[in-house]
DNA sequence: GCCGTTTTCGGCCCGACTGTTTTCAGTCG
């Protein structure tokens, strides 16, 4: 799909665009890039209807229209090669850095010819940003900080940026006459939060044809090396993808193996040393004679475990209970939450604020994933840039959704629509939406929108305070972070945590790929401490309703079962949550 | 550059916060 190298370069241009200090315009290119990213491959709508069918999307006018047809066919934009050409900076790199945007880094560029993130931190550290117009000691303190940041998490990707190219691939190799069996492996099958590379492991008797494939797939730029087990390639991407071969009968070991986490296999080798058997790749060996290795179940029972889960495999307590468990002993391995227990996402935006879509299309849409229910949940007015609703228009958007329900109601269909909304926690705790307007919804959202430099004491008051308020049933993104751009907020968890149980609150999982907040570690403190929790995409586009898969897996990795997470329940047994 | 059941022209993209200034520009959400 060439939605995204299109979205990317949609991004550029408004970058540019607002370096230059052109009104508006970059505005619309941002919209089109955005609505890009979450449509449906737009060259598969361009085959079908040309340029026409291309003016009629959203945020696609005439001039945008063109460009993505020249792009489709020539692979080229004449306008955004000029514009790389007069200024060769790597933009998206540079603004990574926390502080720097458009205007400064024109600045940087022209007054110092850093054009990347290299340039940037020889300049920073040699005290050559201090004295610039407009900048100063804590600027250029403030970059070095943004740059070390960045090396912390470099290198790895987001899940929800590789995931789709994987699922791709996977789904081709799956196609492909040699290939019998085929996985993810590593930390995307564990569904890691980041990504350094993709593994993929296939059963094949002819490797030498599936490599020649994997190699020449479109989207390879690089080939590392490719022999007749294993080929690692440089995706456009940017990431690294390997593809093992191995055979039939080495294939659940394989992918045990390939699994990981190291730390797991080096407990899980351990074990089987114990047993006085061997435990590799290629297998489970009693001496030589090989006892196990076609499934994976094979290989654990061999072993004298339960199959663990993916999702589980860090060495975090699961082969301790998952030895309890074979002992018949409890606690066992938790019951985690399944991929499909989900019934309803009760964290979406409509076009009634930020969103790209009608409360009708996103309501479609989630009745299309089989949910029983969807709660809108649009910004309140404090977000002024994404909308955000007043109590009258809250109270208009309420008469809307009545409406559409009673319309539906003929139509003998379960699904229901929820009405909420995510309202702003301000610095003192209070929000921004008065309680009369609050108590008429079905349930209300708080999050943190502003002021995440907060120090540690005072940010935990101020989240316990909106928690206390009777109308907020759920805290959103609690932490605030972003993965690999905003460490989260500090705050008191195990304070939250308690006061979240005392007051009836919900905390979310919030699936957006770069939130995915709460984290792991916290998630399983919640449930340890019986504060229920619920999966919510944030989605700004009906497309991203299917983010709710980063959301589910990030619940499986905090060891969550379904009778944590509310929005597992039925209609009637979700309302008794609220408040 | 996009959009229109008020409009084919004139709106869109506002307010808090930070760090730089000494009255404000740039960044972020």
């Amino acid at each position: 799909m060439k939605n995204q190298e299109l979205a990317k370069i949609f991004y550029d241009i408004a970058n540019y665009l607002e370096m230059e200090g052109v009104a508006f315009k970059p505005y619309a290119f941002q919209k089109a890039a955005l609505f890009l990213e979450g449509l449906e491959d737009v060259e598969k709508i361009y085959k079908k209807g040309g340029l026409r069918a291309l003016e009629d999307l959203p945020a696609i006018g005439k001039s945008i229209a063109l460009k993505i047809e020249e792009y489709l066919k020539n692979g080229k934009i004449k306008y955004y090669e000029q514009i790389k050409k007069q200024f060769p900076v790597d933009f998206s790199g540079i603004a990574a850095v926390e502080g720097l945007g458009p205007k400064k880094i024109k600045i940087l560029y022209q007054k110092l010819g850093i054009k990347n993130l290299n340039d940037l931190e020889k300049a920073a550290k040699s005290h050559k940003i201090a004295p610039l117009f407009g900048f100063g000691e804590k600027t250029e303190k403030n970059i070095l900080e943004g740059i070390a940041f960045l090396k912390r998490s470099k290198g790895r990707f987001l899940l929800g940026e590789i995931m789709p190219a994987v699922q791709e691939i996977l789904a081709k190799l799956k196609d492909l006459r040699e290939v019998e069996q085929v996985s993810a492996a590593g930390s995307v099958r564990r569904m890691k939060e980041t990504i350094g590379d993709a593994d993929i492991l296939v059963v094949s008797k002819n490797p030498a044809k599936v490599m020649d494939f994997f190699v020449s797939l479109p989207g390879v730029v690089k080939i590392w090396g490719k022999g007749l087990t294993k080929a690692s390639v440089k995706r456009k991407e940017g990431f690294d993808m390997d593809l093992r071969v191995v055979p039939r009968k080495s294939y659940g070991s394989a992918l045990q193996y390939f699994t990981g986490s190291k730390e797991h296999n080096i407990v899980t080798r351990k074990i089987a040393i114990e047993k006085g058997l061997k435990l590799n790749e290629y297998g489970v060996f009693n001496g030589s004679r090989m006892i196990a290795g076609r499934t994976e179940e094979d290989v654990y029972k061999a072993i004298g475990l339960p199959w663990i889960p993916p999702e589980l495999r860090e060495n975090e307590g699961e082969i301790e209970a998952a030895l309890r468990q074979a002992q018949g002993e409890v606690p066992g391995l938790p019951e985690i939450i399944d991929y499909k227990d989900i019934k309803g996402d009760l964290h979406c935006h409509s076009d009634w604020d930020g969103g790209e879509n009608s409360i009708k299309e996103m309501a479609e849409a989630a009745k299309n994933m089989g949910y029983e229910y969807i709660g809108i949940s649009d910004h309140t007015k404090f977000l002024r840039i994404e909308h955000g609703l007043d109590e009258k228009r809250l109270l208009l958007q309420k008469k809307e959704i009545e409406k559409i329900k009673s319309k539906s109601k003929n139509q003998k269909s379960k699904f229901t629509i929820l009405h909420g909304c995510e309202t702003n926690i301000l610095a003192d705790g209070s929000v921004d939406i008065k309680d009369e307007v609050l108590e008429k919804l079905d349930y209300v959202i708080a999050g943190i929108h502003s002021g995440f430099k907060m120090e540690r004491a005072k940010m935990t008051e101020r989240i316990i305070r909106a928690m206390e308020n009777p109308n907020i049933d759920i805290i959103a993104h609690p932490t605030g972070r972003l993965i690999k751009k905003r460490d989260e907020c500090l705050i008191d968890f195990g304070k939250i945590l308690r006061a979240a149980r005392e007051t009836n609150t919900i905390l979310e999982i919030n699936s957006y790929p770069e939130r995915l907040d709460l984290k792991d570690s916290y998630i399983r403190r919640a449930k340890e401490t019986g504060v229920k929790m619920v999966i919510n995409t944030d989605s700004h586009h009906k497309d991203q309703l299917r983010f709710i898969e980063y959301g589910i897996a990030q619940a499986r990795r905090g060891w969550a079962e379904k009778k944590d997470i509310i929005n597992t329940q039925p209609l009637d047994r979700l309302l008794k949550y609220f408040k």
